[in-house]
DNA sequence: CATGATATGCTAATTTTTTAGCATAACTGG
DNA sequence: CCAGTTATGCTAAAAAATTAGCATATCATG
């Protein structure tokens, strides 16, 4: 099971925060969190994340700039592979279907274009 | 903010489990949890998410069968939103475009097929 | 160059989460 | 019908998460 799954619930959102803006100060983590608590617990979290392993610092001047140690990329995938085996049956092309009807805004021709593309290059490299 | 996102860790994990399995016993829970907690605590657990709304059970003879109060589909529609904004700045080709990828077992040519299907079908609805 | 703003480090208290344990009811099979 | 198994209800303890507060360093600016 993916090490995430075992984060607190403050670490968790911290987490997201990260990986939506890929890096932030103690300050902008805090702005960015839902019923912010203060400067100081959002920083003793942080640290705890960190001996975690699970985000690293940059020193930038006096302060650390914070960001996650796994790409997102890497985080992407695994949260997409939970979310397709918790409400799909891990069957991706489900996934995918709502997915298409999750848009808020509708999906442009161009963008469907452009699946279409992905979905044809998929199918030629046989994967 | 979705209230998903204000789950303890073992909350969410529970409700990890009830929507996979979409209802469960106690016991069942119980099975799946990682790190499985003893009966009672897990017990607990379903009182207190079901106080707060989340679940409710069903009696069945001695026992309680519990589910969750949202559809699997409101569900899976929330936390796909939640993914595309965090890791795909919100864009849902980007999210579709990880997904086909993400795929562990290649998927079918039919399966492809019928993403084609599906996409075509949103043009034609111009959505 | 002194002051205010903004950092971090560390510690300890509070609150929430998580857990186990005991009492009790119902069903089940020998 | 009686013992064993499997439930729930409730309570209280233990552990973990969350938070605030104070001491201190650094930078920028008037």
């Amino acid at each position: 099971m993916s090490l995430e799954q075992q984060l607190s619930r403050r670490e968790r959102q911290i987490m997201d925060v990260l990986h939506t803006k890929e890096s932030a100060t103690a300050a902008e983590v805090r702005a960015a969190l839902p019923d912010p608590p203060g400067y100081s617990a959002v920083r003793a979290l942080l640290r705890i994340l960190e001996e975690k392993g699970h985000i690293r610092h940059r020193q930038d001047g006096v302060r650390y700039i914070y960001l996650p140690r796994t790409s997102k990329a890497a985080a992407s995938r695994s949260a997409l592979k939970r979310l397709v085996s918790t409400f799909f049956q891990g069957s991706v092309t489900q996934a995918m279907a709502a997915l298409l009807e999750t848009a808020d805004t509708q999906l442009s021709e161009a963008e469907l274009g452009k699946l279409q593309q992905i979905i044809k290059q998929a199918k030629k490299e046989g994967r």
